[in-house]
DNA sequence: TCGATTTCGCTACTAGAAGTATCGATACCT
DNA sequence: AGGTATCGATACTTCTAGTAGCGAAATCGA
């Protein structure tokens, strides 16, 4: 019988501390910032040793980029049509790069990937292909359109972050999500 | 006779390095990176001592936006009518954006200043405001959608070239005028 | 209970980069 | 020539990513 786990390996288990970590990465970003949140700083916040944090993850952009997958989660494609699908997959995304430190580690790992061609690698595969994927399912639009709706839509909200310093309003994002329909249409 | 320099201060003056400098700033990015863009590399790159970098711009983020604001200059905001006026100008931007290093020292600089709210304050002020401010002008919209407007295009075209590493391609180059042509209209 | 195995916490360390301090040398003006 | 301010060079401090090594703790099997 295999299972997922057929025989545990010997020796002590790995304690399960992702979630803590993740949370103490988090919170860690939004009160002293990406800049700041030095993997030291999370460690003391999560209450593990720094050691135990490169044993699971190899950088730290790897760390950032597992905390926001886990913070993404799936990707809720709902919708009695595409228009439907589409907006409310672009309300989904503005409302979590506004959650306090996602929106921050996400900016912070997307700048970080913009000279570092494996981190770029790990945030492309890892991060953004399985929504594209599911969107092109979803929507029935080839690859490159798809890429386009993301670029739009995740540059839009990051960059009025990264000069305001504060997520996008409503209004704005209504205004968003106008527009791009306009283009689905 | 209140001159724009009345009196030259006495002592040496300061040799005319600023162009020296951007260049190598430029070419120092393109060729290694924002990340290892140091500016230790840049300034031997324009063969002058650090200190005198710092000398004049008190922060390598300071640096680099005084290199962007070189770069970019005055916007060209030409056409015969608004519409033409704001889809020159994307291109505009497009274009600079593709250019060696600029693209990369602009998502770096953006990056950083996401959690440091000087070198945001200067990014906007200093950087954006001018454009932001004629490009009100030109189109006679008000500043929240021309803050939009801006927000739309730079992020979608740092997010292009965060995620794939190389600029947009002219094809989706004109989407995005398309797009944003049709808010305006 | 004992041994094997693996992870954990802790301390110390290296390497690299931002930014500062100091000082002799140099260029310009009067 | 003298005054003044900048330049180049070196050395330094501080901070951070990432690594090495070691004793302690946890789990399983015998």
């Amino acid at each position: 019988m295999a299972r997922a786990t057929p025989t545990r390996p010997p020796g002590r288990p790995r304690a399960g501390v992702d979630a803590v970590v993740f949370a103490a990465t988090l919170s860690t970003v939004d009160e002293v910032g990406y800049a700041h949140a030095t993997v030291d700083r999370i460690a003391a916040a999560a209450g593990i040793a720094k050691t135990t944090i490169y044993r699971r993850w190899p950088s730290k952009g790897a760390l950032i980029v597992a905390c926001l997958l886990d913070a993404f989660g799936p990707a809720p494609l709902k919708g009695a049509d595409r228009e439907e699908v589409l907006a409310s997959a672009i309300r989904w995304v503005a409302a979590k790069i506004g959650e306090p430190g996602i929106g921050a580690a996400f900016a912070g790992v997307f700048t970080d990937a913009v000279n570092d061609p494996a981190l770029r690698q790990i945030l492309s595969t890892q991060l953004q292909d399985p929504y594209r994927l599911a969107l092109e399912e979803a929507l029935g639009e080839p690859e490159n359109r798809v890429l386009f709706f993301i670029d739009v839509v995740v540059g839009t909200l990051l960059h009025r972050l990264g000069m305001t310093g504060e997520p996008m309003v409503d209004a704005d994002v209504d205004a968003l999500v106008e527009m791009v329909l306009r283009v689905l249409r």
